[in-house]
DNA sequence: TCCCGATGTGTAATCGTTTACAGCATGAAC
DNA sequence: GTTCATGCTGTAAACGATTACACATCGGGA
């Protein structure tokens, strides 16, 4: 008889506020939810009911019938990067508005961990997956599309902004104008190793090109390997005291300035004096540095905050608003970190 | 007597899996969960059309009949400030490792926004929550646990690491002899505003005593609406260029470093010579910074993996395996930003 | 041969919700 | 006095999984 399963602890459910309030669960659940009939006096004694027995609805119980989990999945491509930082926050804030809850996946740049964090995602039925970068395994989360996962992709060719190709190429041209200005005509644009998510190539082709376009050399610098200050010191050096040097170094990332500053001091590369410098990103820490960081700051929060805004009124069928314009901002910051090249 | 739900968008479920392989639910659920007999021939089945067809379990179905939900939540006190990132960071690989799913909540400094996150976990039936803070409104939560929420506080009294305090007292106390061997006689202890975690009052107690202890002169500084670096820049004048000198300034929260160092230099305080400055945490940015700034670094990330771990293990039944003390190990470490006092 | 334990399988109950449907008042319109 | 719409309610059927139980089947001792 007793087919137990582990009884929950002191869970209360509909039936007990049912009980209490004298109605049944189906009036319990039509006056919380406030779809369908229930009279005032319903109304109250479920209210009351429910609040003095302090009852939340089980979401598993409710996602199971309405099939929504009132959940949105986030895929982060390496959360020991701040920069994803903003845009969680404003995806988060975006669901927290509106009832939704969110869940982090952190695929920690690893093709096999991403594939594992989706297949979890998709398996708690998220009702929505958001990816604040691009997907290392783009045919593994086809796959999942396909079987019913919606998915976000805010670098996407149809994604919710592609204005933001055209601002955050404006702003390169306004970077490459001022190092130009300034009668920089090498510099060099430091990454990690060759760019791989959509953000990084766009932002590698427009470097390149507006570069092009304002007469200035751009030298590629992969990192690739070197992680000390000294290694990666030297070959600046390298590159700054040459026959023909760079001017200007100019940083793909933000979380890769603190590395390339360090060097240069290291190498004792005064900046701006001997070589101006630039990164994409902005913080606190950068506008602190003396000198301070000129930067390509974007602002990610609004970003995040109009995407998810954006497809919570798909899910909840509401008109899916027009998504605010200002929200895909990127602009170029000149603070004190470049200087006029030294001839 | 078609009382349909919204059927759901193409997604496989058990009975499809059990149709495919020949055989019932029952036997798949077995076959994939490894609990109870099966045969070699039907796991093969069940393997085979459970891939083909790439079945993942539902996870409200199953947390509705296991009650459990394999999911954790996190209460972060402020998304904004980013020393929660490597906390939050820790939770979700620790998370992951075991299958378990993370859900974030913000509580962006609101005891009203508090609440409502903490409802929302609740409702959402996690195994456990995690603080990463000091909760605003520890009676609410009380509540909740008394309703059948697991709540883990790793500052809390009985907390996993009592350990810590300790530990980051000793790191103080490093710090506090340290700038006493340097001849610092008159420091500021500056913080936002008055502590409010137990962290936050954990930490401002031991560097009162610590002070008091080596024969420093501690003032505490609240920083109170001042946000701007010029304002923040005078009132730091007034204390290091008084009668009786502050010659040092210690930072009560790595986010706030970059504020006063703005400060500093808007007041034109050159640091270390006219004034040194240590901070509490530390990050690629305080290695970078120039002076390299001395900073108490404690490694939250470890911290976070350790605790999350061990909650597992209990939520497992497994025996909770000792937690790793390396964990918890909180560290003065010295670098440029603290000179001898001038006298 | 008969019984028994071990192994494998299917049927059906169950988790906590929401909601279609039927039933029951009540009151208005004929 | 029928009819009918309207408002409100309860009963019971889902949702997708796990699992207790009953029922095989099989091999080996007695």
């Amino acid at each position: 008889m007793n087919r137990e399963p582990p009884k929950r602890q002191g869970h209360v459910d509909i039936r007990d506020v049912a009980r209490a309030a004298g109605v049944s669960t189906a009036t319990v659940s039509r006056a919380l939810s406030g779809r369908g009939y229930a009279s005032d006096d319903a109304r109250r004694k479920v209210a009351a009911a429910s609040r003095r027995l302090g009852y939340q609805p089980a979401a598993p119980g409710r996602s199971l019938r309405t099939t929504r989990s009132m959940t949105i999945g986030l895929l982060v491509p390496d959360l020991a990067d701040p920069v994803y930082l903003p845009f969680l926050r404003g995806v988060e804030h975006a669901a927290q508005q509106h009832g939704y809850v969110v869940v982090v996946a952190d695929a920690r740049s690893s093709t096999t961990l991403e594939r594992r964090q989706l297949d979890r995602l998709y398996a708690q039925r998220v009702d929505a997956l958001v990816l604040a970068g691009s997907p290392r395994d783009r045919a593994y989360l086809r796959r999942l599309q396909r079987a019913g996962l919606m998915v976000v992709d805010p670098e996407g060719p149809n994604g919710p902004s592609d204005i933001r190709r055209t601002t955050e190429a404006h702003a390169t041209t306004s970077l490459c104008e001022h190092l130009a200005d300034l009668g920089h005509s090498r510099i060099a644009y430091v990454t990690r190793g060759a760019p791989r998510g959509r953000t990084a190539q766009r932002r590698s082709r427009a470097v390149i090109d507006s570069c092009r376009k304002v007469g200035i050399a751009a030298k590629p610098v992969l990192l690739g390997a070197r992680r000390e200050p000294d290694d990666v010191g030297d070959m600046l050096a390298g590159l700054v005291r040459s026959r023909k040097p760079v001017t200007a170094v100019v940083c793909g990332a933000h979380s890769l300035a603190p590395l390339l500053l360090r060097a240069k001091s290291a190498a004792g590369i005064h900046v701006p004096d001997e070589c101006s410098f630039v990164t994409y990103g902005d913080s606190d820490w950068a506008a602190a540095y003396r000198p301070a960081l000129s930067v390509v700051r974007r602002d990610l929060y609004a970003r995040a905050t109009a995407i998810t805004t954006h497809l919570i009124a798909q899910l909840d069928g509401h008109d899916p608003h027009v998504t605010d314009p200002d929200a895909h901002r990127v602009e170029f910051v000149p603070r004190d970190s470049v200087a006029r090249a030294r001839s």
